[in-house]
DNA sequence: AATGAATGAGATTTCATTCAT
DNA sequence: AATGAATGAAATCTCATTCAT
């Protein structure tokens, strides 16, 4: 019988949208509420504060790109296909949702401190694909460091197009980071 | 011969200190005079503004990462030992100052916007290495896709020792970082 | 004969509760209804606004004492043993509703402003014993003097209960209380 | 060097005007300082938050108090002296300056949670004046009731004062509130 | 009838910066 | 030369109350 919510969803786009427009200390709650369409006032009834908001869109876009990177991961046969599967899904949502990506870019460090540790994340996918490919002897080396140069690679190479020193859209790219990714896990 | 100003290196050092612990915004002049042993009025001699203070550290202090970087690849005589020593002496600068490298993660994106689009950058550096290696017949691919690969594996294995998902000191891995750039980079 | 409302009760349990807990500025409506497990504006079917509630707790509980008061004096045949009678019936009601006296003390200050005038309170009730005990030569003194006297030692020895500065329960007072009170009044 | 404070006093004698007049919770930063003629965030620099205010100017102004009654007490020879100067002196005080004494009424039930427990108030002054009265044979009975009973003839009286039910000035009940006060003290 | 989402107004507080001393 | 008090502007957040469902 109650009012139905109507400003939550236009809150978490608005946010999302300027976060990455201009930043998260920049941008405060009367910008986000006027984009939003709705009053500040409405944004505390859906989080306790900003920073529950921040920490809440970083979670569930981090466990979306999660989820996605499981399915590729799952739909591939061995280590080559799972890569340029994971690869190929990756930049794809990135193409589709820059905002999503830029944002989880922005605020990595900063949450680093915060977020809760049990959190899965794209390390945590990638470091079990680096030891079961491992297990498997389908790579060598220690699944941890390996991990770290295939995230790092992926990464800066979305950063790159981010921020023009490579031309995008990023998909472009699936192919040969995938190829790279795989010339370092191998041996 | 005007007597040296006193205050200039306490307040960089403090606000590196305070910039890294707690975020740029998070930390107030008052925060970063208290710790500097000064007045907030200091500041102002020394640097137009707060964030006159906070783009000129991260310049400063990526000027000084490109300079090891060039003397490190100058050091080497092919790719191989170029991007060893290369690796080698980033990781030793991290070592020895970790907060340098935390502020650069920690500003890199939110400072992306402002920042004078002519600085010359690690980025520009590696691909200026990748470029020659290239041109040398040591390497093969694109060049700036190449380095954001080098570049990403570098950076994400700090970030994993940084927030302990790897084991310090990062020196350890100068090696098994070099080998896997070198991968990506040849043939 | 409509239904009863369902709500009136555990809104103003709740609401003493949080006021005696928080004062009655710091507690908000919301904290109110979560604890009388209804809406936020439910009570507004049952009070004009929380100003309204507050006032009616407060003269409601008021008359309860006056009323508890009057009947205790009421049943006393001299000044003696009306005295007797009526620190024994409020210190009574004290120690099985304590929240009520600590509500009284906490917004009596604060509503002095806002209260009708014409609200009679317990101070009243002294005065006009005061008044009778000094014609009927039980007492000596002005009235209104006697009366301030006599309140100032209930309700200081309540106070001193409240906050620990005397063991509890109150009603171990009852009697040395109405000693006290009757060696300032008689002579 | 510094710029000398030019806030601090008006801030505090307008605080004290304000919540007096209005009640701490109405009373406003804002109506603070246009009172006090400077900026509302000039507040920020003497005191840490407007709790801080409050508890600040409760505990100097129950301090002087303490202090008043100390020197009363230690001026007289025998209880009778004793008690007599105090309520002189106490009730001086009020004429004086009825503010601080109706901001104490106000605020002491509120604060009475958060004051540090080690804080000496002018119950434990007259606390100790009866516990000695008893040492001596000057009075007979429990001190702390003794004590209670004691300054609730001396509130009370105030507060009726305050609100109008016995006319002023305050002075004019010194005498007979001592007499009261001796009466319930001496065997 | 009853909910709880939404709101406008206003609260407190923090900030980078300026200024009087 | 150097301080730290003062400030205007803006930030975040809370509140009692109303309103759509």
């Amino acid at each position: 019988m109650a009012r139905p919510p109507k400003a939550r969803v236009p809150l978490k786009q608005a946010a999302l949208e300027r976060f990455v427009e201009q930043g998260v200390h920049a941008t405060g709650i009367r910008d986000i509420a006027k984009h939003a369409g709705c009053s500040e006032a409405a944004l505390y009834r859906h989080w306790k504060n900003k920073d529950d908001l921040v920490v809440s869109l970083f979670t569930e876009h981090l466990g979306e790109v999660c989820a996605i990177l499981d399915q590729a991961i799952a739909s591939g046969e061995d280590l080559e296909s799972k890569v340029h599967a994971a690869s190929k899904a990756c930049y794809k949502l990135y193409d589709e949702q820059p905002r999503v990506f830029r944002f989880i870019l922005l605020v990595q460090h900063e949450l680093s401190r915060t977020l809760p540790t049990d959190l899965r994340m794209p390390q945590d996918v990638v470091h079990d694909l680096a030891k079961e490919a491992i297990k498997r002897g389908e790579a060598k080396g220690e699944a941890m460091v390996l991990a770290a140069a295939v995230i790092g690679i992926f990464l800066e190479t979305a950063v790159f197009v981010l921020y023009g020193r490579l031309p995008g859209p990023l998909s472009r790219y699936a192919v040969p980071v995938a190829e790279a990714s795989l010339r370092v896990l191998r041996k």
